[in-house]
DNA sequence: TCAATTTTGAGGCACGTACCTCAAAAAGTC
DNA sequence: GACTTTTTGAGGTACGTGCCTCAAAATTGA
């Protein structure tokens, strides 16, 4: 009646101890007929492995990167939290994370550091990073390598990389413009904004957001998207230009994650109450602006569960062992003023 | 370098294995002065105990009741699946779990159950159950015994639980009166319906619901909650009446689970186009209404994680462990027919 | 000071798995 | 049948902790 272990394995398929072992842990030297022998009596007795005692005896230990943007972005600081948080939790049995800061916009400079971390041992590798040719060479290398790799938020999909782990953006972009339909005025026109439209995220969020508006709400008129390369003082004067000269203006859609200044030039215009105004990721900023309703809505995805993941995942390729997808995948979250985590 | 030991520990503070032993595990028969030494030890080598070991060493087992309605209903269904993946997860390393179904309108049958699980040596009790002074009494002899007890999905605050796992039905409410204010047309009357009043999750969730409305969007009248006490005849009698009645209606809300013969009855009423409706909780049912644009919005809580966190925490209670609130508090979540997960 | 009591040390076994060695048995080859 | 090669068995040690015993040491009380 108790768990079945080993020994018992051995004794119902009238093998050795070191047959079982050599099975269950897929070493060679042993026959088909061995095998399968093997197999059934794991499968008759409903063994499974003790994750503890393997863990114990099998000293092994994994060395886990996560390569995420530097610079003071409010996500990018929570993404770094999580990964210390969870660095300490019980999931990380065994697992060793370390935080890399690199420079989102020079490709050499991230190419290094890829290269760096081959030779320091490390076991596996997630990275939030744009894909560029250096980048998808770099990443190439390191599966050569025999390491495992993940793409963090934004996904690498002509790369070698063995996952995704992030939200699936065309779908993100789908919520914001069925949220935007129901919320904003009956007609109007809608401004986009992000970073840059080089981004692969804000491109499919962008392709979501025009299909729900196109087909569910077409007296919204959506407008070119509207980039800002990350420069504050771009920001302020293109939002300002465009809330000047489009008195249809009824909503607006921020893809990106700079919101402080899209906030700050709003709230000089003082239009922002005849406006709705969506954004992406939870962050001391947009929790603030959800609070005095400058926000109508958040779009999120759980930093924590982000981590996770990736380190759940990395570990499973680690050990070649199947990833359970329906636990990986990552909510697409609203969040509204009421529901604040 | 290596992650200390008992070992080191026990050099560290200049004493034996088997002192440290009885301190770590808060053995009797160790000197305050020794005690402290240990500690310091500890401290200074930033010793933890290595679960794995510590769970392969002590042969514990925790066996955990959850206790859930019985009966057909999606919402208990989906939490008894929940209870048995999370029974198969690697969080319930060394936990057995076990689903018990109690007559949600039978107090005396749920106060004989919980009897039974006392003398069948379970650990801890999770339980969704409506508060009587039945099962009060029932809850505080649990806990006299020694067992740990956590409220699931509805609160049983004046009991002796250890702790509630759910979410805060206040601010649930006030999601759904800023989702109703906002998704609705701007002035008209709100329906709101539930099983039975009595049940404290829907006097909070119409608390939140009203309040919200009141001072945000007082253009908006909420009517009386209608009461369908769990049957069909009676809830398509009275949502037929009620629309029949009030040319004014604009939205409903549904603050509890019987979700089919609400949607049954509207759709019939040939009205869903008009109105928006908001329910709770995701099930099949909810699920095909908004992916048909019956359903404005579901808000939900995560069964799985309602589940696993109920098992962390009886948990934590049986090891006398500190909780760690952050991780346990459980997300009120949006759902829209473009996020559904 | 002596006896009674409390505190500590030394050591061992157990948990279930990983991984190793060495010899023996079985299978395949000519 | 003699040979090589492959497969299997028997046994061991190790991982870090929990829990036990028994004796030795330290402390306390009278």
């Amino acid at each position: 009646m108790n768990k079945p272990t080993v020994h018992d394995i051995a004794r119902e398929a009238g093998v050795s101890l070191a047959t079982v072992d050599r099975v269950l842990n897929a070493r060679p030297g042993v026959r088909e007929n061995t095998i399968v022998k093997v197999q059934t009596a794991v499968a008759r007795l409903g063994y499974v492995r003790d994750t503890s005692a393997a863990n114990l005896s099998r000293q092994r230990q994994y060395k886990f990167a996560f390569l995420l943007p530097d610079g003071a972005g409010q996500f990018s600081t929570t993404l770094k939290t999580a990964v210390r948080e969870a660095g300490k939790s019980q999931i990380a049995d065994r697992v060793q994370l370390k935080v890399h800061e690199i420079p989102a916009h020079d490709p050499h400079a991230i190419v290094r550091k890829l290269r760096s971390l081959a030779s320091r041992g490390v076991d596996g590798v997630a990275i939030l990073a744009q894909e560029t040719p250096q980048v998808r060479d770099a990443i190439a290398r390191l599966k050569q390598d025999g390491r495992a790799v993940v793409a963090l938020v934004s996904d690498l999909p002509n790369t070698p990389r063995d996952n995704f782990v992030g939200i699936d953006n065309i779908a993100a972009g789908r919520t914001a413009g069925l949220l935007m339909g129901r919320f904003a005025a009956r007609s109007g026109e809608i401004l986009v904004v992000t970073e840059s439209m080089r981004s692969r995220n804000s491109l499919e969020r962008r392709l979501g957001f025009d299909s729900v508006l196109a087909s569910d709400f077409p007296s919204l008129k959506v407008l070119p998207s509207i980039e800002t390369f990350d420069d504050p003082a771009r920001a302020d004067h293109v939002i300002r230009e465009v809330i000047a000269s489009r008195p249809e203006l009824t909503g607006i859609y921020s893809m990106g994650l700079g919101n402080a200044p899209l906030l700050t030039a709003l709230r000089e215009s003082h239009q922002l109450e005849r406006l709705t105004v969506l954004a992406h990721e939870l962050t001391p900023t947009t929790r603030q602006a959800l609070i005095s309703n400058e926000l109508a809505a958040v779009i999120m995805q759980d930093t924590g569960h982000l981590v996770r993941s990736a380190m759940r995942i990395l570990r499973a390729i680690c050990d070649r062992q199947p990833i359970f997808d329906a636990q990986e995948r990552i909510r697409i979250e609203v969040i509204l003023r009421e529901n604040l985590p």
